[in-house]
DNA sequence: AAGGTGGCGCTTTTT
DNA sequence: GCGCCACCTT
């Protein structure tokens, strides 16, 4: 007899809700076949059926997917317990990302380990700038041939560690451009983790590759399994190898392991994220894992599911699956032909409006793009009509300069061994650059007490009134969130010094004031803020408020896992999608294949793609001519044409004929060329 | 040693 | 078009 909580799963999804815990489970769930709930209600039965949430580990690609995760579990929990259920679902304290998971851990076990349990989480930036003051003492910065420079350096690094892969490998399969460095690369590498450990920083990859490293040790590994009689990962597809050490390092056996994905939805292989994962899964246990496939499609109509599988099914390679619906409609998705950027722009503009005529809601409706950049056009667009819009993805508000010196401060003032940090506030005074920076912090590193001592130190010249500033202010004790305030007093001045647009980044300032209300702990604050940055920038259109209604704009990557009623996909062309940047190995060409299949499926009632024919190209005068012409993405060959409804926008355009859909043009290959 | 300026080069996506 | 880096002036 099934419980009535369950009642509402489809056979399948009740199949893997229920599943025992004495073998692994592995759960292939298609876009839009319930797999949040799904797992939502695996998690909810466990703890229904009696398991300790204190003991359910439970990771997530993001933080926002953990957060709903969360919610629909207390709901589900809600709905077949009584007054407990919340305290209950409360008490699962163990969810959340990979990273955040290994920050706890380490910070937990960060005395067995020989860590400082204070250490700081670099973003990448601070990691480059670390990584960049290593290459300078190194010397290479002044080779003969031009060394790689700290972005690439760094991105060589992250993929060695998370592919669990020799340089020379990554190098020779992902940096060809770069093969002859290998050597110094390996120098370089070992300088920078000793800078890292010198001060007590940790950065993205060091969260997974420390935790790894406790899962080769028995007893510390013994002791971590035992904690967990449940390992929940979802978006299994997106993991990459040292994760799956990890997870293989708590559960060696497998029992009471599930993983959670879509083979047909891996698109983070950039990011070392390898597909062998959830592909060998079942495998490597003995007995292996049990399969259970989710097919049934509840988001889409089946003209949306039916041109979305046409498009995945030109694949190579793929766990073979049928994805079906009983969602019917008559609209079939379009593809939509307009002359250039501006009139795509226009097109979003005015069939978003047209819709919210009817009742749709903005928020319902979202536009989707490949590359952050690619919404440029239709930004100034909605701006012009007053349409207001939240962007995901692309640049971070963290990113900016103003906030990152006022993090820069709480994190000194937390660990006053950040190099990096101290590096950046020092030289926000004038007259301190970076030698007298140097000097100062390698004088207060090694005492016991370094901003005691930094008080006791002589002015530097040339700081006036700064300096005694910034040193009271430093040493003021410190109290949540009230430190963030007195960062932000004391850092205004020079603000205003150092920028000509202050009062834009004030409003940044602010938000970030706002944004500190919710954190428990400065502690906290740093962390989970590395961890998990707020994904929306204010800056274009001012920030709407909460309940206020707002268009979404989003990469295809921050897409994952949402749905809308209506999405239009922009940019439907050679070189966007996919990217003339990941055309040269056919696995990063399936790669842009499965980033539009993910787009395409998020869409439940309207699906829109589009593909202006020319790309104005930058670089001349405003009322410059020059262009190139662009060709339909060629993961919609002719074949699967009939899926769509091709239209031209606007609709009668006699004068001029689309010049030639079928030219195929290198439009990246000009993009780069017209700086020259 | 700081801080400003000019030239060069550029790989998308993110925890 | 922008950021980074090397170099130049103070």
């Amino acid at each position: 007899m099934t419980a009535a909580y369950l009642a509402k799963l489809n056979d399948a999804q009740r199949r893997a809700a229920e599943f025992g815990v004495e073998r692994p489970l592995l759960v292939i769930a298609g876009a839009g076949s319930g797999k949040t709930n799904t797992l939502a209600h695996r998690v909810a039965h466990l703890i229904v059926t009696g398991a300790d949430p204190r003991r359910i580990l439970l990771m997530t690609f993001s933080r926002r997917a953990s957060s709903e995760m969360c919610a629909r579990v207390r709901r589900i929990c809600k709905e077949a317990m009584d007054a407990r259920a919340d305290i209950l679902a409360d008490a699962l304290t163990w969810a959340g990302t990979f990273h955040s998971i290994g920050a706890r851990l380490l910070r937990e076990q960060a005395l067995n380990i020989g860590l400082d349990p204070d250490f700081t989480i670099h973003d990448r930036e601070d990691s480059a700038d670390l990584l960049n003051l290593a290459r300078h003492d190194l010397g290479l910065s002044k080779t003969e041939k031009r060394f790689p420079t700290k972005g690439t350096c760094l991105a060589i690094y992250s993929r060695a560690v998370n592919a669990q892969a020799p340089i020379e490998e990554v190098l020779g399969r992902n940096f060809p451009w770069c093969a002859g460095w290998a050597d110094e690369l390996k120098k370089l590498f070992a300088a920078y983790v000793e800078a890292k450990q010198a001060q007590n920083v940790l950065d993205y990859d060091d969260l997974l590759l420390y935790w790894a490293q406790m899962m080769q040790e028995p007893a510390l590994a013994a002791e971590l399994g035992a904690r967990f009689d449940h390992v929940l990962v979802d978006e299994y597809q997106d993991t990459n190898r040292l994760q799956a050490s990890i997870l293989l390092g708590l559960k060696p056996d497998g029992r009471g392991l599930t993983a959670v994905g879509d083979d047909a939805q891996s698109i983070y292989a950039f990011r070392a994220a390898e597909v062998r994962n959830i592909l060998d899964f079942p495998g490597q246990f003995t007995p292996p894992a049990e399969v259970v496939t989710l097919e049934r499609n509840y988001r889409s109509t089946q003209h949306i599911l039916e041109a979305a599988n046409s498009v995945i099914a030109l694949a190579k390679e793929r766990f073979s699956k049928n994805l079906w619906t009983e969602r019917t409609s008559a609209e079939r998705p379009a593809l939509v032909v307009v002359r250039d950027e501006t009139d795509q722009a226009n097109f979003v503009a005015e069939k978003v409006l047209e819709a919210r005529e009817t009742g749709m809601r903005l928020k319902d409706q979202a536009v989707l793009f490949r590359a952050s950049h690619h919404s440029g056009p239709l930004e100034v667009e909605l701006t012009r009509r007053n349409i207001p819009f939240v962007k995901f993805g692309g640049l971070k508000f963290l990113d900016s300069a103003h906030v990152k010196d006022v993090l820069a401060f709480l994190r000194f003032s937390q660990n006053p061994r950040d190099r990096m940090s101290g590096f950046r506030l020092l030289q926000l005074l004038p007259g301190v650059g970076p030698a007298a920076a140097r000097k100062i912090l390698d004088r207060i590193a090694p005492e016991a007490a370094p901003l005691h001592m930094l008080a006791s130190l002589p002015a530097p010249s040339k700081t006036g009134e700064h300096w005694g500033a910034l040193v009271e202010v430093l040493r003021a004790p410190s109290s949540w969130p009230s430190d963030l305030s007195r960062a932000k007093n004391w850092y205004e001045p020079h603000l205003e010094r150092l920028h000509e647009d202050a009062v834009t980044r004030k409003i940044d300032l602010a938000q970030l004031e706002v944004i500190a209300q919710n954190y428990p702990s400065r502690e906290k604050f740093l962390t989970e803020l590395t961890l998990d940055p707020p994904d929306a920038t204010s800056a274009e259109a001012g920030v709407p408020l909460r309940d206020e209604d707002y268009l979404i704009l989003s990469t295809i990557h921050s897409a994952k896992g949402q749905e809308w009623k209506s999405v239009f996909v922009l940019n439907v062309v050679d070189g966007c999608i996919p990217s003339d940047l990941a055309t040269g190995t056919s696995a990063e060409i399936e790669e842009e294949r499965r980033l539009l299949y993910v787009a395409m499926t998020r869409a439940k009632d309207h699906l829109r793609l589009i593909t202006p024919q020319r790309f104005f190209t930058h670089g001349q005068h405003s009322r410059g001519d020059r262009h190139v012409y662009a060709a339909r993405s060629r993961f919609i060959p002719t074949e699967i044409l009939p899926n769509f409804d091709t239209i031209g926008w606007p609709a009668v355009r006699a004068d001029e004929k689309g010049p030639a859909l079928q030219t195929r043009v290198d439009l990246g290959a000009r993009m780069r060329g017209m700086w020259k």
